[in-house]
DNA sequence: CCTCCTCCTTGATCATGATCATGGCGGGTA
DNA sequence: TACCCGCCATGATCATGATCAAGGAGGAGG
């Protein structure tokens, strides 16, 4: 009986407000009264989960909306030329996607779930309108796209300086360090993306990754068992995503 | 007699105003009318000129302002740990320093002037404000921070995929577009920033840097003659900057 | 004018990580 | 169970650009 599954994922979607949503801490809406919030409440739409592997939105698509990551992650693959794509970020919950995409008529990039992924869509012009009224929320919205700039300038760095044993130390210690302010273990997570994404993100072959997980696992940094990760010794993961060339 | 020097250039420098920029089609209230450009005039702080390598912030230091480029150029470096420098951005006219620094106490880096250059200083918390009242400035304001994370995934591309003739053609080819959009010619300038510091920001030790110039100059792309360039073959540059791992 | 210093160029060697090639593992399906 | 296919691991070779080394050119200041 479909119906009663959709009508019953509807009433599901349509409870879940900012309120009692456990990120909002983390999302947006952070800053806002609870009045407030309601208001901008309003203009989200809840989407159905997307499936792991399926598309959010696809690169030159005209920009809508933005998306707040509810549950599970997703990726964003730039192509440009003929079949040379560019992984460009990782998104996990809380975050926002489809910022880059203000300013053009279009999404600079295809974002596809890696897993089993809920969003929150927020049409941008509401949010616009709604951001002249809501001090905090304009705040909030100018903080978000800051905070972007300064990790791209990061991963920047991490591109143009970093070896191959710094880049997979940053990305797993990021990743740990993610994890913990959304209130998961940072020692013990599941990757959703392949090796393939972690090369292609951090500028690296696949072979390489590989290899490098294979050395950190036997110098007893991690365990890595396909997609289970065990971070054994953060400490000097993090002292080796640092370390100045330092040999 | 200095005061009198002072007097001249204080005038000078209050009888800039947005209207009269020239700039005034690229820069930040591009898409405003002409009362509330007064506004957004208002706002301004003109500062006195940066002699070339003087500060305009440093990393670190408590952020207040951004910072709209009237002339001249300036570079964007961050340091992390101890003595290995990033250099994350260039800016020319038009162009805006320092919204990196929003969601922070501090500015991510030291930015500092490659030659003369005179900045309009924009107070970030009168600009949030005046943003409410002038959607039109908001909207810029989003735009050229959506604007800014583009540019650095092109960036990312740029030093996770391409090899040193691709990074440096890009260069070239940017460079050139950006002064194209300015009203200057695309095809002869001079470059205000050392060869160190292209090799910085393309991730390229300096030494490749010279030697790659020196085959695009033999190969007639370009004419280098310390900082003077000019450009020959603008096509086959862009050609070899997209060129797809073709060999 | 000479000197010093910074910036740039050019040559020789080396190392990191890409590429090519192969094989294994694991999970889904008939 | 057997097969297939995507994902991952590992070995061998190679190429790109870093690093080391040396020298030149131009500009500022004595």
């Amino acid at each position: 009986m479909p119906d009663s599954l959709t009508g019953r994922r509807r009433s599901v979607l349509h409870e879940t407000r900012c309120q009692t949503c456990s990120l909002s801490s983390l999302c947006l809406p952070l800053a806002l009264e609870i009045q407030d919030m309601d208001q901008f409440d309003a203009i989200i739409r809840r989407r159905a989960p997307l499936k792991k592997g399926e598309t959010l939105f696809r690169q030159d698509s005209p920009f809508t909306s933005v998306y707040a990551v509810r549950s599970g992650s997703l990726k964003q693959v730039t192509t440009e030329g003929s079949g040379d794509d560019q992984l460009t970020n990782f998104y996990l919950p809380s975050e926002l996607v489809g910022l880059d995409g203000i300013d053009e008529e279009h999404y600079p990039g295809t974002v596809v779930a890696l897993e089993t992924t809920t969003v929150c869509e927020i049409p941008f012009d509401r949010l616009d309108q709604l951001s002249e009224s809501l001090p905090e929320l304009r705040g909030q919205l100018y903080r978000s796209m800051s905070k972007e700039l300064r990790e791209d300038r990061r991963m920047m760095r991490l591109l143009s300086r970093k070896t191959a044993d710094q880049r997979l130390a940053s990305f797993f210690a990021g990743l740990s360090d993610r994890f913990r302010r959304r209130g998961y273990s940072p020692y013990s997570f599941r990757l959703s993306m392949s090796r393939a994404d972690i090369g292609n993100y951090l500028g690296l072959a696949v072979e390489t990754v590989s290899r490098i997980l294979g050395r950190f696992q036997s110098q007893g940094l991690v365990e890595v068992s396909g997609r289970e990760v065990h971070i054994l010794d953060l400490e000097s993961l993090t002292l080796v995503a640092e370390e100045e060339g330092a040999k």
